[in-house]
RNA sequence: GCCUGAGUAGUGUAGUCUGGCAACAUAUGGGACUGUGGAUCCUUUGUGCCGGGUUCAAAUCCCGGCUCGGGCCCCA
């Protein structure tokens, strides 16, 4: 017996069922956005995702040579194959440029639940514009994504890390000590950020100030404390004025500023911002991004880009815990030959149905009505059609409406607006 | 990479402590049944995660591995 690869997955018609019901909810949010869908490789070259991360990235993806002896990697995550097509083909397009996309993205990690090997991405990259009203449209687009899928319970957390940034600056610290603290303040470990700050040689009162600015949302609190530092002030203000519009334009409010939102690598910069579902627990990321600055490092003329990333398998699993009912797909009629003489004239019924958009199936295993009628039934068809030869002696067939169980004899001529009508 | 729990027909489970029978439900195919049987009955198919050890005898006890879940690490 063969086994599945460790942190993969296979999918029933019905996961299926539900991950395309997702995706074409998300695909339609992103055109209605003026969102255009983009397709790379499933492997890049590795260099792509070392430039990016650094060599010590290896380790965490699949990485391989190829027969060429060409250093290949599964793509570990879409920005950045994203953004090399953008610099390689895309620069001259007009701006702004909406992309987006889905795909499969490999990571060799210890898999658990919401985290594969082999997992899902819907994302989204906004390039050449870096206004307020930009950010406040790609924020809205995210929440409304998972909004539009049934998901009911998310929240927004939006930081800047060109204020965290400015205030580190002003309070003097060492590149080496923001290392340190960093970390410390993505896992919301206040009381050792404090205790370090105090080892920086800062002031008790200092570092009281600065861990409560990271963990306010509220904007007075934070105004208060960025004043008199141009850049944050500056970046403050229009961090207030596109969460104004997100609340204006977009009726989004519960969003709330958290300023304690880093990440590791260092090109991302300015607006910050993940989505959660507090009810999945450990793994309730759904969705990251921001502004980062890839362009330049890959070879292109500099543009502000922006952009995001949504877990789909951890969409589906929220929606899932949150106990949402996806449609059931139902199949419009289930055809019987009631005997062998009468299987060609329905698979002939079969197919004039489905030229006429009718989700049609046929018996092919020359059973008895009753189990077929049984088959029918667990297909979840709507209309069962009997074929034999007391109704072609009329040109008719019997028509079964399987909710009620109740049969007539109908016209071959009718019978398609009538399974229509059903 | 670390800690922890679990793994028995396709699915859901019992049996494991206290070693000796692999069982129940459901499902799949066939039949009763040459046109209503979405039922009922009969029947078929199919199960001990893998490897080693202890033993007269292992699903059961022991060791190792694999896989899944929970918690860490990491999270581009």
């Amino acid at each position: 017996m063969f086994q599945i690869p460790r942190g993969t997955r296979d999918f029933t018609p019905e996961e299926m069922e539900k991950r395309r019901y997702v995706e074409s909810h998300m695909r339609s949010t992103f055109t209605s956005f003026g969102y255009r869908e983009i397709q790379t490789p499933m492997f890049e070259n590795l260099e792509l995702f070392t430039a990016k991360s650094g060599e010590g990235i290896i380790e965490e993806i699949y990485a391989f040579k190829d027969k060429g002896g060409r250093d290949l990697a599964l793509r570990p995550e879409l920005t950045a194959p994203v953004m090399r097509f953008y610099v390689e083909k895309l620069q001259m397009e007009p701006k702004p440029l909406k992309l987006f996309y889905f795909g499969s993205c490999f990571r060799y990690d210890r898999p658990q639940k919401g985290r594969y090997r082999e997992f899902q991405q819907a994302g989204c990259e906004l390039i050449g514009t870096n206004t307020t009203e930009a950010y406040a449209e790609l924020i809205a687009l995210a929440y409304l994504l998972l909004k539009n899928i049934g998901l009911t319970n998310i929240n927004v957390n939006i930081g800047n890390l060109t204020i965290l940034s400015a205030v580190f600056d002003r309070l003097g610290l060492s590149k080496d000590q923001r290392k340190h603290l960093i970390p410390l303040i993505d896992k919301s470990l206040f009381d050792d950020v404090q205790t370090v700050l105090s080892e920086c040689g800062l002031e008790p009162k200092k570092a009281q100030d600065f861990v409560t600015f990271l963990q306010t949302s509220d904007k007075e609190k934070i105004k208060k404390f960025v004043k008199g530092d141009p850049v944050a002030e500056n970046e403050f203000t229009n961090l207030e004025k596109m969460l104004d519009l997100l609340g204006s334009s977009f009726q989004i409010k519960n969003y709330q500023i958290k300023l304690s939102i880093v990440r590791g690598l260092d090109y991302y910069k300015g607006l910050v911002f993940e989505i959660e579902a507090p009810i999945l627990g450990a793994e309730k990321q759904l969705c990251g991004g921001g502004a980062y600055e890839l362009v330049p490092l890959f070879g292109g003329t500099d543009v502000p880009t922006v952009g995001f990333a949504i877990g789909f398998d951890r969409a589906i699993l929220a929606l899932e815990t949150e106990k949402f009912s996806f449609p059931k797909k139902q199949l419009d009629a289930f055809v019987i030959p009631v005997n062998e003489e009468m299987i060609q004239k329905s698979l002939q019924l079969a197919q004039i149905l489905r030229q006429n958009n009718v989700t049609v199936d046929v018996d092919l295993l020359r059973r008895g009505v009753g189990k077929a009628l049984k088959y029918a039934n667990t297909l979840n068809v709507k209309t069962v059609l009997l074929v034999g030869p007391k109704e072609l002696e009329t040109d008719s067939v019997t028509l079964r409406d399987m909710k009620t169980g109740n049969q007539e004899l109908v016209k071959i001529s009718d019978v398609l607006s009538k399974v229509k009508n059903m």
